[in-house]
DNA sequence: TTTATATTTGCAATGGTATTGCATTAATTT
DNA sequence: AAATTAATGCAATACCATTGCAAATATAAA
């Protein structure tokens, strides 16, 4: 019941097995975080041309394997998963300052979904920049001291 | 009972007025598009360097003049108001990809917003790229004929 | 009205993210 | 092992945005 190797859900895709590939997505599966370009390069154990990640980003993204949100700078970040429902509709999320985590938030509520439907959304970002709850709780302790 | 000039608004905030932030401010003020630059630049009467555009932009979005948010291209887009609340929390938008108008989006519900208190928020990106009732309307009108 | 001041402007240069073209390399298919 | 098809790396480029600095301009003070 362990979870899929890389390797084997860039099989399961059609994907070419490379090193590249798949120390990418082991490194997007491994953790919860959205991760912009220049944190991919330092992280990767292995030495990969930028244009390369980006082209591999695109190819994950279009196969739906990962979801690409742009911050408040602009810059694109890149996370394994939350691709469950077609688009993100439903499923806000946080980004965390502290540890950049990206944590789901609860969906939004029914009537409210309703409301959105009749404007045809391509598009959604629904992208909140703050602190988890992890995080928050080990501020207050070390304030406390 | 008509609304302030740009001139009044921007003598009211203690700023300078030159040519630049007057015609800049009227631009925004007289369309609820939010514009990228490019556009804000195109559609200038006067002459006004990309610089300076950025720089004017900076400061009316810190004394809370205009809102900026960022398309999902990365792309920084300025309009004027939307600035009600301290953040826009409890105001989402939707930029409508046939006219470029942003419309306000009917509040998150009141439990939601509490949800979302516990998460210490600075950043909040609700923007949708969609289409606007109004276009919708036309579009359909065109199909049927 | 003139002078002093502080802010704003424009230009040139620079930074950073992302993309394109193309020849080379490598993975899969036969 | 050879043929085929896809992925990679490099160099160049496109774009959005910012910084430094000297010149210009708006306001305040004299």
């Amino acid at each position: 019941m362990s979870r899929k190797s890389a390797t084997d859900i860039l099989k399961q895709h059609g994907q070419r097995i490379t090193n590249g590939r798949v120390v990418l997505l082991e490194l997007l599966m491994k953790s919860p975080n959205a991760f912009a370009l220049a944190e991919i390069e330092k992280q990767l154990s292995i030495s990969v041309d930028r244009v390369t990640i980006y082209r591999t980003l695109h190819t994950f993204e279009s196969i739906g394997l990962i979801l690409k949100v742009v911050d408040h700078k602009g810059i694109g970040r890149y996370m394994f998963g939350h691709t469950d429902h077609h688009n993100v509709s439903t499923h806000p999320h946080l980004r965390c300052n502290e540890c950049g985590k990206v944590v789901c938030l609860p969906c939004l509520p029914e009537e409210y979904l309703a409301e959105l439907e009749k404007y045809d959304i391509g598009e959604m970002y629904f992208l909140m920049e703050g602190t988890c709850l992890e995080c928050s709780t080990s501020k207050t302790e070390v304030e406390e001291l």
